[in-house]
DNA sequence: TTAAAGTTTCAATAATTACTGAAACTTTAG
DNA sequence: CTAAAGTTTCAGTAATTATTGAAACTTTAA
């Protein structure tokens, strides 16, 4: 399975953002080909297509499950497993926002939580008390804030999106209406 | 200078965490020691403290410089530069949000605008630009989304945040303005 | 000026992370 | 049951990224 020269720079370009997205270029790589794949793929085309080794490929599937990114698929007759993107573009973009949060945020409330848990000792530690406090303080927020998000169905999702500009004059809106009741 | 047991434990973490913040170990432990400290810190401490070379430090420096996260003060009557966070916490988080936006999606929006403007060629390809197009309008939204925020007074993103599980009834205010206007 | 104090640079090297490929394992058709 | 098809694992190695430390550079007080 040769690529297009248009799909093949789109993979290679997801395969250079990959490491800041969170994983590596080769499943950069592997995500991009999926997405821009209306057929499911197999390893060894996987493999073949980026010019990859099949053990690669193996970690890679591995490591896009426990991102939830992709789902496996069969076809009847055939014993081999084809892999395809598990669900919409937003469904995977979301997915990544969440898994990235629980990676880069939970660990350090978790310990911050501990940390003012012990509170402050020496009289030198009182500033340092009070950073990690508001440290903690602006996770915490994201975090809610975030799980918020992932509440809101996807149509709301546009459209809160699509205010734009004008979120201020709902948040300025929101106010008049909590000092009226 | 030798940190005490808590605030080591607080710098080690964020060192560990630094890489998925995007930056390495030896910055994230300088951001972690430069917020806790009241007072700015001299290269020279923040070697000593954080047991590396000057080298690194000075690099880390720079680095930091480049994501605004750091800035320089003096004291009078001494030559040696003072090293302290740049803002308060809200802002230093604020700008890696902002610079990670521009590292992690501005460079893609930029390849698929190209890759939508040539078009689809070959039928095969359909489906592709399709893809293409899907991811460039979720990027897009993004991006406009977080200039948005930047935009709002940390007043304002405060209420913001705070609306919590109400914010599916202000999409559904708004929703009920727009029809009557 | 100049030399002492301070800072930066960068080649060499250490540490980390990713990748390969062959062997081991698993599944299923016959 | 067995062998062919398919998948996973992981030790060894390659590629990448981070760090040191000594030399070069810059600034300033005298």
């Amino acid at each position: 399975m040769s690529l297009s020269p248009k799909i093949e720079n789109f993979v290679l370009h997801c395969g250079e953002m990959g490491s800041r997205w969170g994983f590596n270029r080769t499943i950069g790589q592997m995500v991009a080909l999926l997405v821009i794949h209306e057929q499911p793929l197999t390893a060894n085309e996987i493999a073949e297509s980026l010019k990859i080794s099949r053990g690669n490929v193996s970690m890679g599937i591995k490591e896009l499950q426990s991102w939830q990114l992709v789902k496996v698929t069969h076809i009847p007759g055939d014993r081999k497993e084809y892999y395809a993107p598990n669900g919409s573009i937003w469904d995977l973009a979301n997915r990544v926002f969440e898994e990235r949060r629980k990676r880069e945020v939970d660990p350090t409330l978790t310990l911050l939580r501990d940390q003012i848990l012990e509170g402050g000792n020496s009289p030198e530690e009182e500033y340092a008390n009070n950073q990690i406090q508001t440290i903690h303080d602006l996770l915490e927020t994201i975090t809610k804030w975030s799980a918020e998000l992932q509440r809101l169905s996807p149509e709301q999702l546009q459209t809160l999106m699509k205010l734009g500009s004008s979120v201020s004059k709902v948040i300025d809106l929101k106010d008049k209406l909590l000092k009226k009741s």
